[in-house]
DNA sequence: TTTAATTGTGTTATTATGACGCAATGTAAT
DNA sequence: ATTACATTGCGTCATAATAACACAATTAAA
């Protein structure tokens, strides 16, 4: 890296959210110096816009392109990355006094978050060593730095716009059945919601085609499988639902 | 300036929002160097929080405490703030040229904006030769670089926090009566509402106390005065309106 | 064949919303 | 003083959205 090409101070964490075995999930790295697990991240080449950095990032871990993404807030407590780059780690990665400097220096995170098909998107190392998994949003272990403040900021900010937009569409498949749906909804915003009331609102946004087609080899009556309507969705997604006023 | 003492390629932005005579208005600030205004804006020192740094303006800016500030977005393209600090305005500055090579490198900016009591809030001027003025909404004349973006994004994030949040308490003086309230809301909103499903929409949130006081000096028939329960306000504040699910 | 879990399709009571009516109040014009 | 007019205060009514709940159909496993 040639701290030169880079925006200094600044960098971009991602909260990459999946959604498989009806749970949430999120795309943690192990570091290597240190018993704590990261958020993906980068940093900003200085003839790139952000939101290109961030989707950058995205692309190499997880393979895929045409992500949802989108920017939710951006961190800057002087105390936020103190002493992470320490000697130690400087040393691990065998990085020079002088270029570490450039990674001792305080920095500034702008997150953003992501929705991507489980299934789809595999988790991409950078080397050999490294370890990238999906870990439930339920097991999530210690993170480094404030990532954990991050993540929490992440998700509370999906719960904002799952009442404002129509999610689903980027986590689930292409075909999903309705208590796939619901249990994402229900993982979100951490709350029981009654089956059939949630049918009859989903529906009145308008955005689901029922196939003519159920889920095989599920226990128990088999469920009917839908999909969006992409240009229904579009739709929505852009004048919003509950306006509220 | 020491250059050293200020988180490089980082700045904030402040969009500070007042309400007058029944119309929204911005506090902006008129360039020296050309016939454009700007918002307020400051630098972030390299030992201070970021919100610390947009308290530091707001402070400065309208001479208050205590405002009601939030930080909604950050702005990254590349071509942002290109040429923008070009020879002439460092020129204007009398700033040196090795000097000035800090203000032309690529720039950042953290966007935040607040609500402040409009009366409270006077415009505090850096030097006698600036002008630092509440600008109408609907009159808001050219500004540079992205700034007009920036405020576009903050009425918008205003726009949607309006219905998840009981807004008005930071905007309004301590006794204000219904048709203002509707106003406000209205103006942020751009659209009309119906005075009575309002007035029966807002009652049911249950922060406002009628007074039993007239306002005076008015034409036509005098309006009730209200104030906000406080406390009430911060409990809603805190859970927020308009669940969704 | 029975049991248990789950899905599909309703009903009903309550609450929220949108559209509107009308009398009371206070200023300004006659 | 009387009238006109804009505005406020307090309603109604029809409709839509929501919460709580009932019951039959389906399917794997006991």
């Amino acid at each position: 890296m040639n701290n030169e090409n880079y925006q200094p101070g600044l960098s971009i964490d991602c909260v990459i959210f999946g959604f498989h075995d009806n749970q949430l999930k999120i795309l943690l790295i192990k570091t290597p110096y240190e018993d704590k697990w990261s958020l993906p991240d980068g940093f900003i080449p200085i003839n790139e816009d952000i939101d290109t950095a961030a989707v950058t990032v995205l692309n190499e871990r997880t393979g895929i392109e045409g992500i949802f993404l989108r920017q939710f807030a951006t961190f800057g407590r002087v105390k936020r990355n103190d002493q992470h780059f320490g000697n130690a780690v400087l040393e691990h990665f065998k990085i020079p006094k002088e270029v570490g400097k450039w990674f001792t220096q305080r920095f500034v995170t702008i997150g953003y978050y992501a929705l991507v098909d489980f299934l789809k998107a595999i988790p991409q190392k950078e080397n050999s060593r490294e370890i990238i998994e999906w870990i439930d949003h339920k097991e999530v272990p210690e993170l480094i730095l404030d990532h954990r403040e991050i993540l929490d900021k992440a998700l509370n900010t999906l719960r904002i716009e799952l009442n404002l937009m129509p999610i689903g569409y980027n986590l689930l498949p292409e075909k999903f059945t309705m208590p796939e749906l619901q249990k994402l909804y229900e993982t979100i915003l951490d709350k029981k919601l009654d089956r059939r009331n949630f049918l009859r609102k989903i529906n009145n946004i308008g955005i689901l085609n029922k196939l003519d087609e159920k889920k095989s080899n599920v226990a128990h009556k088999a469920p009917n499988l839908y999909t969006f309507d992409k240009d229904k969705y579009e739709e929505v997604l852009k004048n919003g639902l509950n306006q509220g006023w």
